[in-house]
DNA sequence: TCTACATTAAGACTATTTCTTAAACTAGTT
DNA sequence: AACTAGTTTAAGAAATAGTCTTAATGTAGA
């Protein structure tokens, strides 16, 4: 619980009150390697902060390929934000992809504290803005520039999660397939 | 003015005082077709309303092409988030594509306005996370679907738009050339 | 009315990426 | 410590979605 509390000191930090509001209405929980926290056809409940440990979220296509949308590591939050509010089943899959440690708020808990600390709107703004801009950024690449390209600007935006993550899992976040990211490994190490 | 009032009717319905605080701090603007409300390079001052009319934002590649992001017509909100938050060159250009009207507030005054009534942090909350939403759909489906898919998915979600937009701006948007959605739209009213 | 731009067409083309197979390696699990 | 499943590299052949080119026609803005 201390690490949620800090975090938010990136943002507008928390007074007494809100932190209890906060942390009385979180469950904390340990999530298996391989472990689903959202499956597709579920109806998304919860807004997650990762402890400790890392996500991925994906959607399958047509012919089975999974299709990496986003990472989320120690200290940061991952939902399917359209499930959540919707209500409607989601398109996506949250797998964990190494033991992990999480905090889980429900959305009528999250919508309680929008409603009576209004600080929580202000952050989730803010936090909800930067992913947003994370996203734009992204599909910018995805479309202007070649695997290649995208790959260097994985390694410099994400050098942890490079180290940390199987090759198949950057591949499928890049759109490509391991055998074509291996290619563009040795041409790299090659110059 | 009465549009933008209205528009937060969606939300959180503004009271008197947050009308007025609101309405005060905007300003009424007329924009021609072609003209840049944004250009790359530029540091992006404003978050902008529009009443009327439509914009494209898009960036352009290292070989000269442009790549639509987004529009924003009547009653939607546009501006370039990475640079008006971290007050960096924008790599974006918003571009009219028809006579527009907009509403634009400045940053320091929507800080004040978040600053002094909540509600503003709710409300943009909540369109934020609706863009968000969008924006991730879209590059689940650039991903996971063949160009074919996504213009039929871009004729049901946006009814209204393509029929006001030039195909060389849909094809943009899309990620193709306007000569390969042509034979696009070919084979469809074929069958 | 003029002019620039948008659309359609159609065939040739190609670059990027996938597919396939296979061998070597690595890390998680018991 | 051994087993097993999954990951990585390799390399050549193959596919194909989408581009390029040219050109004629259509359309909307000024």
């Amino acid at each position: 619980m201390e690490n949620i509390v800090k975090h938010f000191d990136k943002y507008l930090p928390l007074n007494d009150n809100e932190t209890e509001a906060l942390t009385s209405r979180l469950t904390e929980r340990k999530v298996k390697r391989k472990q689903y926290i959202l499956q597709e056809g579920d109806i998304c409940k919860y807004f997650t902060y990762v402890v400790e440990g890392c996500f991925k979220m994906y959607g399958v296509d047509s012919s089975g390929t999974e299709h990496n949308l986003i990472f989320a590591a120690e200290d940061e939050w991952i939902t399917d934000l359209d499930s959540l509010h919707k209500e409607r089943p989601s398109k996506l899959f949250i797998e964990a992809i190494e033991p992990t440690t999480i905090l889980q708020i429900s959305k009528g808990d999250l919508w309680y504290l929008y409603t009576n600390y209004p600080k929580f709107d202000r952050n989730f703004r803010v936090i909800i803005e930067d992913k947003y801009i994370e996203l734009q950024n992204r599909l910018l690449q995805t479309f202007s520039t070649t695997a290649y390209q995208r790959y260097e600007s994985f390694l410099e935006q994400y050098p942890n999660l490079s180290n940390r993550l199987p090759n198949t899992q950057i591949a499928s976040y890049l759109g490509i397939t391991p055998e074509f990211l291996s290619k563009i490994r040795n041409e790299r190490s090659s110059k």
